[in-house]
DNA sequence: AAATTAATGTTAGCAGTGTAAACATGATAG
DNA sequence: CTATCATGTTTACACTGCTAACATTAATTT
């Protein structure tokens, strides 16, 4: 005998959202699905979702919010080059082991983070975590602590999308061709790479 | 009178998903408006398609083909430190021009490029064009070169993923404030930004 | 040239989708 | 206690990908 009112509806939805949308990529949800999945009529949703959009931004949001504990690190008087190997190593990480929600998180699925206040807040917020720590490496300007920290996160953020096609095409490529036998070599070896990178950066 | 037969269907449905895909974004994209405006049946496209993923493939095989000419450059014997500027900026430029294109390029629209031979044919030669180009620079060993590469392809494509980002929030941003803005810095100074972090790889 | 086959089109239909409108229920504020 | 409002349900519409069965024409074989 269950209530008529649901009582934490709109959370449980966010979190199965989360979960389907990683597992099978956000373009096979459905609300329909979703309210079935919570015991609710197919309807349900829209009183806490305006629209499917509204459903992929709250998503996107906590996919953020992980991606911040991800590249999290704890150290807060001094921070080197390792450190930011770390950042960049974890960054990539997820955007691999979570690289549906990744997908959501940074394709068109939702359109203009302006408009998803929460969405914009912690897309923000993760970036001025990784902003933060390049603050703490040096005692440089403003100007080139944000250069610095684009540079790396353009990096990381390019590499999740490319190394993204070698874990699909897998072992399956001609040796030495192409682009995707020269990332897998960068994939293996990602801690030496991004190490050089940031060498380049650094020493600047 | 029109015929039974269309006579060039393919190829039609083809350019206009190209153009629709662009336009909307490949989500929008329904099999069935497409018929209708090449003046077909609803069912049409599916002797010419096995699934939707397949259209999917065919509009990001053309993606490639023409990122590949917009990275183009006329460059037979000497290649210069300005002209691997040049492609950067042309590849950043059109994935900004064609944003949900790229979208389709890179995203998880379609799953894995080696069940389409064409679409795997075209990235691949994208590739091989920026490498071509980092050969010509120096007489760097062939893993070099690949390093070089795939930092610089990085670079760019994750450039892509961010400045899009920048481009739809607009100038509706709190100064010196959170990526966007920082983002923002760096797209009206391009070729400046890729100069930087081309001659910290390339004097390597 | 006639007959057969393969390619390419059509019609009808299924199961599933996003979302709007009208209505039902129950928690909460006056 | 009553009125309101948030949250749920039912019903309905227009749309989607895709399949199966059938029609027409082009290509190939005899």
């Amino acid at each position: 005998m269950k209530s008529y009112h649901h009582g934490n509806l709109k959370q449980e939805l966010i979190d199965c959202a989360c979960k389907l949308c990683e597992r099978d990529g956000y373009t096979k949800l459905s609300i329909r699905s979703l309210a079935k999945e919570s015991g609710v009529s197919q309807t349900a949703p829209y009183r806490h979702f305006e629209t499917k959009e509204t459903l992929y931004a709250s998503v996107a949001t906590e996919g953020f919010k992980k991606l911040s504990i991800a590249c999290h690190i704890d150290a807060d008087k001094k921070i080197t080059k390792k450190h930011l190997v770390e950042i960049g190593c974890n960054y990539i990480e997820f955007g691999l082991k979570n690289a549906n929600t990744y997908d959501l998180m940074f394709g068109t699925a939702v359109g203009n983070f302006a408009e998803y206040p929460e969405l914009l807040e912690s897309a923000n917020s993760t970036y001025e975590n990784m902003r933060l720590s390049f603050s703490k490496l040096a005692s440089d300007s403003d100007e080139v602590i944000a250069f610095k920290c684009i540079t790396l996160w353009s990096m990381v953020h390019g590499l999740v999308g490319i190394l993204r096609k070698v874990q699909v095409v897998g072992d399956d490529f001609e040796e030495g061709v192409g682009p995707i036998s020269t990332a897998s070599v960068i994939a293996t070896n990602l801690e030496d790479h991004l190490d050089k990178v940031l060498t380049g950066l650094i020493q600047k």
